[in-house]
DNA sequence: TGCTTTATGTGCGCTACCGTACCGACTGCG
DNA sequence: CGCAGTCGGTACGGTAGCGCACATAAAGCA
């Protein structure tokens, strides 16, 4: 599972916003990873061990009800970090972090963590602590734009919304992933997922095949999501914490041919499914 | 609009968890204040001059859709701090924060607040810097759940939630407020709120006038709730971070008499019902 | 007092999405 | 290759909540 420590390094935005200083004394304590499909990072009231900066996988926050369903709260990925119950104090939290999307992930151990974000002299521009709570901020205006969406915007402008923050999030324009799994993810079911899916198809905005959603308009996506996902994005770029994918004004698709395609999908997700 | 200093002090939970030293630095700078309903304390991208630490006030954070629709992200009372984007490094925020029920507040500079926050030594546990990083956490589960209520759960179990939560942040068990409002916050028609409350009231947990909801039968209200509530709450309490006013196990209701009746409900109120 | 404003209650057709059921198609595995 | 398991498409009745249009009632004001 861990991998040597040069490979794909600085490609986690919080930690190619460090300080040099900063950088040198974390470094050799960053172990890169894999994250598989499914990986439970930590479930609610869970103490971390590590904190976890990805950089080519997607983590969800979910929150899952008594009934068991479900619910995404934010995705995380190379613009944040998995373990914001370390720095800000509560240690643990209510939900679950789980893997979405096969990928590497720099590891940090909980502790050393905690060390730098404390160490702070009195300037702090610039610094991890800084960098930490501006990211947090982010992820507050995710959640709560989540909220927003979930509450006034039709099923297809929402499968927007998500497959354009996923897609800032990963390298190519394409997303592995089932359609039961993202019906999970917006808290809705499956089929009004393969309706919604079947609209995007028709406008030639995207292009699936199983498990396999592929972009072929950025653009015409953006103009059928709500205003939610521009929200999340000007505000992430306002904070500097757009993730290295995003792409700002002109967009020209990548083709990366599938190389992070996931081993075993369907065993994978089996375990996601459900609590 | 400024008061006594002493007037009503230690009434925030923020501000009652300082250390001695702390308290005594940022004291003589607490200014009471009374937030008349319908002030909006900022808008999306102000960069705020002052921190609010309410004591009986409640304000609401909102997010103003581009149509004019407002939606309640969270709300705030004696258990916070309005001002959060201050300490976390952003300046601004995308939302609104307007004041729903009137009441006190202690306002600080906004410089005052960062300098203690940035002030921390080593030893952090207990300080500002500690508990506004808490409080913020636990607003972020808040913002969650309120994410996870509007798609799963009905609107009768959702106005459960929201009056449970606001009651816990008033002393008495009154609530001043139109059920237009009430549809404003939970982002809903106005007719389905009357329907709503219409059954509360059938199932005698609550009784209405206009403009004023009294809260008859807490634990019934508490049963009657999805779980989103009892989440929230128990986050915060495990937090240390519950309102002074939130009943734990036992409740004795309270008759105010209506202390703190708005003077001119309806004027007010136009402001907050567009954008 | 009577008038105006504002809050609340009610009815009705509409629709986005749900729950359920079922079927075909693709994929991985022996 | 053929089978089993999973994924995706379709259909259909049900319903929570919407949009709209009014009616009623309570509070404020002159």
């Amino acid at each position: 599972m861990i991998e040597s420590h040069k490979l794909n390094l600085g490609q986690n935005h919080i930690l190619d916003s460090l300080s040099v200083a900063e950088y040198q004394r974390l470094s050799p304590h960053l172990e890169l990873v894999v994250l598989p499909l499914g990986e439970i990072i930590y479930e609610p009231g869970d103490e971390l061990r590590y904190a976890y900066f990805p950089t080519t996988c997607i983590v969800s926050m979910l929150y899952v009800m008594e009934s068991g369903a479900p619910a995404e709260i934010a995705m995380v990925g190379n613009d944040g970090i998995i373990g914001v119950s370390l720095f800000m104090g509560g240690g643990t939290m209510p939900n679950r972090a789980v893997v979405r999307s096969v990928g590497y992930a720099y590891r940090l151990r909980a502790q050393l963590l905690l060390q730098e974000f404390n160490r702070a002299g009195g300037v702090r521009n610039g610094t991890l602590h800084d960098m930490l709570l501006r990211y947090t901020q982010g992820l507050i205006t995710q959640i709560a734009q989540t909220s927003v969406c979930n509450r006034h915007h039709f099923l297809d402008q929402q499968l927007c919304r998500w497959l354009l923050l996923s897609l800032d999030l990963l390298p190519s324009n394409e997303l592995i992933i089932t359609q039961e799994l993202i019906a999970n993810m917006l808290g809705v079911r499956r089929e009004g997922i393969t309706e919604a899916i079947g609209k995007l198809q028709k406008a030639k905005l995207i292009e699936c095949r199983r498990g396999l959603i592929t972009v072929l308009d950025r653009p015409g996506l953006e103009e059928r999501a709500c205003e939610c996902y521009q929200v999340v994005k000007t505000e992430f770029e306002r904070l500097h914490l757009a993730s290295r994918y995003a792409p700002s004004a002109s967009y020209i698709p990548i083709h990366s041919g599938g190389l992070l395609r996931n081993e075993s999908l369907s065993s994978r997700q089996a375990r996601m499914k459900q609590g």
